[in-house]
DNA sequence: TCTGGGGTCCTAGGACCC
DNA sequence: TCTGGGGTCCTAGGACCC
């Protein structure tokens, strides 16, 4: 029998500004962009959420409902930083941690006991240690599977600490709605409801075979969820074996959409640069690219490409992008977003290219100085020369400072 | 109320091979 | 000549999460 914690920030965002600027506390605080931008909320101070704001909600909206509401911008390299010392005071507790997003984790707490004693009393000294090394609140839920841990947490909220026993799994989640099962989303509420289950417990009376039937895989996962089972999925994986990522990608969705072509292509260069310098970060080379594409009006394609052999230099991606968007774009047609995204990584070094004789080795040593150079004075030091005159025509013709991508490094 | 950015996983069709 | 069936790779799209 295992014992799994969830730990999840309470407002996470929000509170690292508050502990920047605590003059903010108590205040209807919305990170994400300013009101009158293109974007989304990510994150509401609990006051704010009072007039009916929450993550994912466009600013306009959330500007609306509450025109008197703080707009930040955000720091996330800060929020990063402290999502790093919260790991830090999480390790102290156990080695098996795996941090699920900036804001959240898992812990195997299984044989803790004699260290910690019981699990609410582990708990509540993580709690303690995590407000303590970095003033920020936390909920905290215990179980069995991460799966009820992660559902207990949220309803522990807000900086609260919740044990669902173990064997009471399956009483506690049957009058909790089937929402409240993580991957259960808008359409599958939707299709459960026509079915007329709304709630944990209706699922759970559900047989197997039925909803592997109807929702295939995901039916299957979800009749062990029912159970408060971690039945399928990532939730199957064991904590601590946080391995490298499967896919790496940058988008960029314009303040004001656009045609211009030489604007584009330059955008396109820059997010393959990004893209590339993170992909040798992690040491890591891909064999397909994808390039993404939103029209004025929303309308979204994707194209992809796969590579003869896989790479982590940022020309041959930047040949591979530039040429599905010369294939793919209607000339003159407005863009909303666009988007370069990477995956089917290797981490073995690829064989010299014998055929066409070109020699990868000039341009990994100077992508290696580039990167240092960036690691040291920020992403815009240096670019392929071809993105150049885009850039700065970018610059000089749009009037918008905000767009992140060419926000320049203080 | 006009919809960000970074990810993961699943499905489904077509190509291609045996 | 009017057509099988499996396996795998590739591509496009979509649901979902924070």
């Amino acid at each position: 029998m295992k014992t799994i914690f969830h730990i999840d920030m309470d407002a996470f965002f929000v509170s690292v500004e508050e502990l920047l600027d605590p003059t903010l506390k108590g205040k209807p605080v919305i990170v994400g962009g300013k009101g009158t931008e293109r974007g989304v909320v990510s994150a509401a101070s609990y006051e704010a959420r009072k007039y009916g704001i929450h993550s994912a909600m466009p600013l306009r909206t959330a500007q609306q409902l509450c025109p008197h509401a703080i707009f930040l911008d955000g720091h996330m390299h800060l929020y990063k930083e402290y999502s790093d010392k919260v790991e830090a005071v999480l390790r102290t507790f156990s080695p098996l941690v795996d941090m699920a997003s900036i804001d959240e984790a898992y812990m195997d707490m299984t044989g803790c006991e004699r260290l910690f004693g019981p699990p609410l009393q582990a708990a509540h000294r993580l709690h303690q240690a995590i407000t303590d090394k970095t003033g920020l609140n936390s909920s905290i839920g215990i179980s069995t599977s991460r799966l009820v841990s992660k559902i207990a947490s949220d309803q522990a909220k807000r900086n609260g600490i919740l044990w669902i026993l173990p064997g009471t799994e399956a009483n506690w989640l049957a009058p909790l709605e089937v929402k409240r099962i993580p991957g259960v989303g808008k359409v599958t509420e939707k299709q459960l409801a026509t079915i007329g289950i709304k709630r944990i417990g209706d699922l759970a009376q559900l047989d197997e075979k039925f909803l592997m039937d109807r929702f295939g895989k995901l039916g299957l996962a979800l009749s062990g969820k029912a159970h408060g089972k971690d039945a399928g999925g990532w939730f199957d994986t064991e904590i601590g074996s946080n391995d490298d990522p499967k896919s790496i990608s940058h988008e960029h969705t314009f303040n004001e959409d656009t045609s211009d072509f030489t604007t584009l292509r330059a955008t396109l260069v820059r997010l393959c640069e990004k893209v590339m310098k993170r992909l040798r970060d992690h040491g890591l080379h891909a064999r397909t690219t994808q390039l993404k594409l939103r029209f004025e009006g929303f309308e979204t394609i994707t194209r992809a490409k796969s590579l003869a052999d896989p790479t982590d230099i940022d020309r041959d991606i930047v040949d591979a992008i530039l040429q599905l968007f010369e294939s793919n774009y209607p000339k003159g047609r407005k863009v909303r977003l666009l988007g370069v995204h990477v995956g089917q990584f290797t981490t073995t070094t690829p064989q010299p290219n014998l055929l066409t004789g070109q020699d990868d080795h000039k341009w990994r040593s100077a992508l290696k100085a580039a990167d240092k150079l960036k690691d040291k004075f920020g992403q815009d030091t240096l670019h392929l020369g071809g993105a150049l005159k885009g850039i700065y025509k970018d610059r000089v013709h749009e009037a918008a400072p905000k767009d992140p991508i060419r926000k320049p490094k203080q």
